[in-house]
DNA sequence: TGTGTGACGATCG
DNA sequence: GCGATCGCCACAC
Protein backbone atom coordinates (compact mmCIF):
# COMPACT_ATOMS: atom_id res chain seq x y z
CA UNK A 1 0.00 0.00 0.00
CA UNK A 2 1.06 3.17 -1.07
CA UNK A 3 1.59 6.33 0.54
CA UNK A 4 -0.51 7.70 -2.09
CA UNK A 5 -3.90 5.33 -0.82
CA UNK A 6 -3.32 5.83 2.58
CA UNK A 7 -3.61 9.81 2.17
CA UNK A 8 -6.42 8.93 0.14
CA UNK A 9 -8.54 7.10 2.92
CA UNK A 10 -7.41 9.17 5.41
CA UNK A 11 -8.83 11.75 3.42
CA UNK A 12 -12.34 10.31 2.71
CA UNK A 13 -12.63 9.20 6.17
CA UNK A 14 -12.33 12.98 7.39
CA UNK A 15 -15.23 14.23 5.30
CA UNK A 16 -17.88 14.64 7.69
CA UNK A 17 -21.71 13.70 7.27
CA UNK A 18 -23.64 15.81 5.51
CA UNK A 19 -20.55 16.58 2.85
CA UNK A 20 -18.98 15.13 0.08
CA UNK A 21 -15.94 15.20 -2.22
CA UNK A 22 -14.65 14.65 -5.62
CA UNK A 23 -12.27 11.94 -6.87
CA UNK A 24 -10.27 15.11 -8.34
CA UNK A 25 -10.29 17.47 -4.96
CA UNK A 26 -9.13 14.26 -3.05
CA UNK A 27 -6.56 13.36 -5.54
CA UNK A 28 -5.19 16.65 -5.14
CA UNK A 29 -4.80 17.17 -1.43
CA UNK A 30 -3.04 13.39 -1.73
CA UNK A 31 -0.45 15.42 -3.96
CA UNK A 32 -1.32 13.86 -7.22
CA UNK A 33 -3.53 16.41 -8.59
CA UNK A 34 -4.16 14.88 -12.21
CA UNK A 35 -4.29 11.15 -10.68
CA UNK A 36 -8.03 11.59 -9.94
CA UNK A 37 -8.64 8.32 -11.31
CA UNK A 38 -6.20 6.27 -9.04
CA UNK A 39 -8.25 7.66 -6.33
CA UNK A 40 -11.21 5.85 -7.79
CA UNK A 41 -9.00 2.62 -8.47
CA UNK A 42 -7.58 2.56 -5.13
CA UNK A 43 -11.32 3.35 -3.37
CA UNK A 44 -12.61 0.33 -5.86
CA UNK A 45 -9.79 -2.36 -4.21
CA UNK A 46 -10.54 -1.19 -1.10
CA UNK A 47 -13.81 -1.19 -0.32
CA UNK A 48 -14.20 -0.98 3.26
CA UNK A 49 -17.53 0.23 3.77
CA UNK A 50 -16.79 0.55 7.42
CA UNK A 51 -14.22 3.05 7.90
CA UNK A 52 -14.18 4.44 4.25
CA UNK A 53 -17.32 6.04 3.43
CA UNK A 54 -16.54 5.71 -0.33
CA UNK A 55 -20.30 7.01 -0.58
CA UNK A 56 -18.97 10.07 -0.02
CA UNK A 57 -16.69 10.77 -2.98
CA UNK A 58 -18.77 11.59 -6.26
CA UNK A 59 -17.49 13.07 -10.05
CA UNK A 60 -16.90 16.73 -10.00
CA UNK A 61 -19.96 17.60 -11.26
CA UNK A 62 -21.65 15.95 -8.45
CA UNK A 63 -22.98 12.50 -10.26
CA UNK A 64 -22.55 9.23 -8.95
CA UNK A 65 -19.95 6.34 -9.67
CA UNK A 66 -22.25 3.81 -12.14
CA UNK A 67 -19.78 1.26 -11.28
CA UNK A 68 -19.89 1.84 -7.53
CA UNK A 69 -23.25 0.35 -6.62
CA UNK A 70 -23.27 -1.92 -3.61
CA UNK A 71 -27.12 -2.18 -4.24
CA UNK A 72 -27.79 0.30 -6.52
CA UNK A 73 -27.20 3.87 -7.07
CA UNK A 74 -30.82 4.91 -5.34
CA UNK A 75 -29.18 3.54 -1.93
CA UNK A 76 -26.36 5.37 -2.23
CA UNK A 77 -28.38 8.10 -3.03
CA UNK A 78 -30.76 7.54 0.37
CA UNK A 79 -27.56 7.22 2.43
CA UNK A 80 -26.16 10.48 1.49
CA UNK A 81 -29.87 12.19 1.54
CA UNK A 82 -30.21 10.70 4.99
CA UNK A 83 -26.80 12.12 5.86
CA UNK A 84 -28.39 15.91 5.01
CA UNK A 85 -26.60 15.85 1.49
CA UNK A 86 -28.67 18.03 -0.96
CA UNK A 87 -29.46 16.78 -4.14
CA UNK A 88 -30.40 18.56 -7.72
CA UNK A 89 -33.05 17.98 -10.00
CA UNK A 90 -30.60 16.34 -12.02
CA UNK A 91 -30.69 13.40 -9.48
CA UNK A 92 -26.79 14.90 -8.76
CA UNK A 93 -24.96 16.13 -5.45
CA UNK A 94 -25.47 20.11 -4.79
CA UNK A 95 -21.39 20.40 -4.94
CA UNK A 96 -22.59 24.47 -3.97
CA UNK A 97 -23.68 23.48 -0.28
CA UNK A 98 -22.29 19.95 0.13
CA UNK A 99 -18.65 20.03 -1.45
CA UNK A 100 -15.86 19.43 1.18
CA UNK A 101 -12.87 21.28 0.72
CA UNK A 102 -11.28 21.18 4.82
CA UNK A 103 -8.84 19.41 3.92
C1' DT B 1 9.96 -6.99 -15.57
C1' DG B 2 6.43 -5.58 -18.84
C1' DT B 3 1.79 -4.91 -20.24
C1' DG B 4 -3.05 -4.06 -19.63
C1' DT B 5 -6.73 -2.08 -17.13
C1' DG B 6 -9.47 1.05 -14.36
C1' DA B 7 -15.18 4.45 -9.01
C1' DC B 8 -11.60 10.21 -13.33
C1' DG B 9 -10.95 14.54 -15.44
C1' DA B 10 -9.19 17.83 -18.65
C1' DT B 11 -8.47 18.85 -23.34
C1' DC B 12 -9.02 18.63 -28.30
C1' DG B 13 -11.47 18.40 -32.82
C1' DG C 1 -22.30 20.37 -27.12
C1' DC C 2 -20.28 15.94 -27.49
C1' DG C 3 -17.33 12.05 -28.55
C1' DA C 4 -12.53 10.71 -28.78
C1' DT C 5 -8.10 10.86 -26.70
C1' DC C 6 -4.50 11.43 -23.33
C1' DG C 7 -2.40 11.63 -18.72
C1' DC C 8 -2.14 9.96 -14.39
C1' DC C 9 -0.24 5.57 -11.49
C1' DA C 10 -1.49 1.36 -8.49
C1' DC C 11 -2.21 -3.30 -9.08
C1' DA C 12 -3.26 -7.99 -11.33
C1' DC C 13 -1.39 -11.28 -14.36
Amino acid sequence: MSVFCDTVFALVRKIPCGFVSTYGDIAFAAGRPRSARIVGYTLHRNDDPETTPCHRVVFKDGSLADGYVFGGKDVQRGILEKEGVVFTQDGKVDMEKCRFLGF
